[in-house]
DNA sequence: CACTAATGGTGCAACGATGCAATCCGACCA
DNA sequence: TGGTCGGATTGCATCGTTGCACCATTAGTG
C-alpha cells in the first residue's frame, strides 16, 4: 500500500497523481451519488425511482475538504476557518444535504429527543379530555422545540410497562411524564425507571418518599387565594369539587388550600359540602345536582378545576340558580374554554406556558447534569363574573 | 503495543491467547460489557456512573450463537429454531437488553416513526384551540401506536420551513399534516414536499390542483344533513357561522352544504344571514349578536363548527334568546364537550376515531406503496337539545 | 534558529444494528 | 456411499455520522 508513494520520483508527479480522485479511496464511492447504483434496488416506496441521497462524503468532495472537516463545519464545530465552513454550507446547500439524524444519534448517543408520556384516564379510557392538558401539551412542544428537540408523544395506556424503554432503546435523551388519572400506578413506573437512572421530570406536586423530580402549580396557595376571595364577597357556605383521594394529589392539595383559607377566616369546614368527583364537566354537572339536593342551599361553589366547575355552573342553572348572584363559582386552571362561559368563569390561572418551559428546562438540566432550581410555578386569580364581580 | 506478541516464543502460546475469547477479536470488546471500559467518562449525566448497556453482542455471547441470529430471533425473522429463538429471549432478558433504535433505524433506513405536523393559527398563535383536533390528536396517537411506529410531534409556526426536513433527515418514515388557519402557506409547503417524493398524508378536503393524498370528512353532505334537519324542524330564517374563505375549504365545503339543503327545500339562500367567523368561541359570540342586531330576529344557527355554535348560544343568551324555543342552533364537529352545553348541543359529528385510523393507514399505505382505497370519513347528525327537540 | 503553541485540517475507527453470501449439518434419496 | 437439498447459522460488510489522534502550517518566543 506505500508502494506508490516510495517509487515515485520525488518531484512534480505526486500530486498530480493523487488529484483526480483524491477521496476515492477513502470509501470508494464518493463518485457514484447521483445516480443510483448499479446493483442496487433503484425503486423503493410508492413513488418510483428515488435517488441516493447525498452524504457527508458527497458534500466533502464538493467543498474541497475532508468529511470530518464537513461535519464540524456544519455544526458549527470550532476549529474550522470562517471560509472552509461557508465554501462546505454552499456544497450542503446545493446538493440539498441534510444530516442522517440516526447515524448522528447513533454516533453521538444522543438523540435530541424528548418524549412525553400522556396518561390515559383509566375510568373514561380518554386522555387529555382536559383542555388544560392540551394547553401543557402546547407549551411542552414550543418549549422543547425553542431548545432544539423533538418531541415523540405517547399516550400511555394503563396495561403497558414500555414507558422505559423510549430512553433505554436510546429513542429519547428524556421522559415528560403528564396526566392526571392512575397516579399510583404512575408513580409506581415511575420508581421503576429511576433505577435505569433515565432522566425523567413529572407535572404534578411532589409525592413525598418517591424518587423523580416533580414540578407543579402552587396548588395550596392558589385555592387559598380563591377561596379567600369568595369568603371576601361575603360567601360562607362555600362547596368544594373535586376528587381528593390519593389518585388525584392535585386535587388534594387545593382541598388542603380551601380548608386552610376557611380556618383563616374562622368558618367551619362542612364535611357534606364536599363532594368527591373526577375532573369533567359531566361529573361537576351531576356532584352539585346530588350535593344541592342534599344539602340544601348554598352559596359558593369551588371547583378543583374548570372542568368541574363548569359542569357546576350548568348544573346551577338547571336548578333555576343564578351564577352569581346566588351561588358564586371560581375554578382552578383557567382553560381556553374558561373566558367564554356565561358567565365567565373566575378562575385560578395555572401558568401553562410557565410550566411547559420549565419541564423542558429542568429536563434538560437533569440529562445535563446541571442542578434544578426551580420547581414551582406560580398561579393567579382571574376574577370574571362567575365569582359577584370585581 | 504489538510487543508482547512479538516477544512470544513461536510455539504454544499464541494460539492459547487466542482460544478463551474467540470472539474477543472481532470488535475487542464483547468480554469488558459489565463494568465500565477503563478510559472512558464513567459517568455522564446526573446519575453518576452509569453501566455500559449490552449490545448484541453480548446477547450472542450469552446465549452461544452468533450476533446476526440474535438479531434474527429477536425481530422474529424465520430461520430460526424455536430453541434458539428462546435461549436468546431470555439472554436478552437477563441482561435486560434493548435493541439501539439509531443502530437499527440506521442500518436498515427506517425510522418506524410518523412525523404529525400541526399548524399554528397565524392569528392567535394559539395552536390547537378547537378541541376536535385534540380528538384528532389522540386517535392519530393511538392509531400509529397499534402499528407500532411512534410519533413525533411539532407545531409548525408559519415562519420556518422545515416541514419536509422530518423526513429529509430520516427522523420520519412519513408525515401527517394536520390544523386550520395558514392553509394556503400549508399547501405551498406540501407542494414542495412533493418534490422531495416523502409519504404525506394531509387532514381537509381535497384541494384542487394540488398533489398530496387528503383525507377529510365528507364536509357537504354533513352540513345538509344538518341544514336539512333544522328546514325539518320548521326553521326557516337560518343563520350560517364560519369562514368561507379559502383558508378554510372545510368551512366552505360546509357552506356549499348549507346551500344545497336550502335550495332542495326551495328556500332563497339569505347574502345578510352569513356571518364570516374563525372557529373560535369568541368569535362566534360576537358574530351572532352583529348578525341579530343588523339583520333582526333569526330562527336558527348554522354553525360550521362547535365552537361557533357554543359561542354563538352564548351570544344569544346575551340577548335574552331562548335555545332552542327561540332560535335553534346546530354544531359541527362533535367535540366533547358538546353533551355539556346547554342545552346539550345537537351537531354534525366527524368521527375522529376512523379520521386518525385512515390517516395513519393510508399513509402507511404510501410508505409502503400498497394503493389507498378510502378517503373519506362519513359524518352522522348527533341530534340533542340545541336545536328543538328529537 | 530551533522551540513550542495555536490553528486548521486529515484519516481512521468506532457506534450497534441488519442484510446477504457463504457455510455447515443432518436427512433423504438413488 | 456419495450427492444434494434445505433449514439453521455464521461472518463480514455496511449504514452515515462523530470523536479522536495525528499531521501540516504558521506565528510567536527565548
Amino acid at each position: 500500500m506505500g508502494d506508490p508513494l516510495r517509487v515515485l520520483p520525488a518531484g512534480t508527479s505526486r500530486p498530480d497523481l493523487k488529484e483526480p480522485e483524491p477521496r476515492r479511496a477513502l470509501r470508494g464511492r464518493a463518485a457514484d451519488c447521483y445516480h443510483p447504483r448499479p446493483g442496487e434496488h433503484q425503486e423503493a416506496g410508492s413513488t418510483g425511482m428515488r435517488v441516493k441521497r447525498p452524504t457527508s462524503f458527497d458534500i466533502a468532495e464538493l467543498a474541497g475538504v475532508s468529511q470530518s472537516t464537513v461535519s464540524r463545519a456544519l455544526r458549527n464545530d470550532a476549529m474550522v476557518s470562517e471560509d472552509t465552513r461557508q465554501r462546505v454550507a454552499q456544497a450542503a446547500r446545493l446538493l440539498n444535504y441534510k444530516v442522517d439524524v440516526n447515524a448522528r444519534n447513533l454516533r453521538s448517543q444522543k438523540t435530541n429527543t424528548l418524549a412525553l408520556l400522556l396518561y390515559e384516564d383509566p375510568v373514561t379510557s380518554q386522555s387529555l379530555i382536559n383542555p388544560f392538558f392540551l394547553s401543557m401539551l402546547s407549551s411542552i412542544t414550543k418549549a422543547s422545540a425553542r431548545r432544539g428537540y423533538d418531541l415523540l408523544i405517547s399516550f400511555q395506556q394503563s396495561s403497558d410497562d414500555w414507558s422505559a424503554d423510549y430512553a433505554a432503546s436510546k429513542r429519547a435523551d428524556g421522559l415528560i411524564f403528564l396526566g392526571y388519572g392512575d397516579y399510583l400506578r404512575y408513580v409506581d413506573k415511575i420508581s421503576r425507571l429511576d433505577e435505569v437512572s433515565t432522566a425523567f421530570v413529572t407535572w404534578g406536586p411532589v409525592v413525598p418518599g418517591q424518587p423523580g423530580h416533580f414540578i407543579g402549580s402552587d396548588n395550596v396557595h392558589g385555592a387559598r387565594e380563591g377561596v379567600r376571595h369568595l369568603i371576601a364577597r361575603g360567601r360562607r357556605r362555600i362547596a368544594f369539587l373535586g376528587d381528593i383521594s390519593e389518585h388525584c394529589p392535585e386535587f388534594r392539595d387545593r382541598y388542603r388550600g380551601y380548608v386552610e383559607a376557611l380556618g383563616e377566616a374562622g368558618l367551619p369546614v362542612i364535611e357534606a359540602l364536599y363532594a368527591d368527583a373526577a375532573a369533567s364537566e359531566e361529573v361537576g354537572h351531576q356532584a352539585i345536582l346530588d350535593l344541592i339536593d342534599r344539602e340544601g342551599p348554598i352559596d359558593a361553589v369551588f371547583g378543583a378545576c374548570d372542568l368541574l366547575a363548569i359542569g357546576a355552573m350548568n348544573g346551577l342553572r338547571e336548578r333555576s340558580l343564578r351564577v352569581p348572584e346566588d351561588v358564586a363559582v371560581v375554578g382552578f386552571d383557567d382553560i381556553v374554554a374558561a373566558p367564554f362561559t356565561s358567565p365567565p368563569l373566575t378562575t385560578i390561572r395555572q401558568d401553562t406556558a410557565a410550566a411547559g418551559e420549565l419541564l423542558v428546562e429542568n429536563l434538560l438540566r437533569l440529562i445535563e447534569g446541571r442542578p434544578i432550581e426551580t420547581t414551582q410555578i406560580a398561579t393567579s386569580l382571574v376574577v370574571r363574573g362567575s365569582c359577584g364581580g370585581r
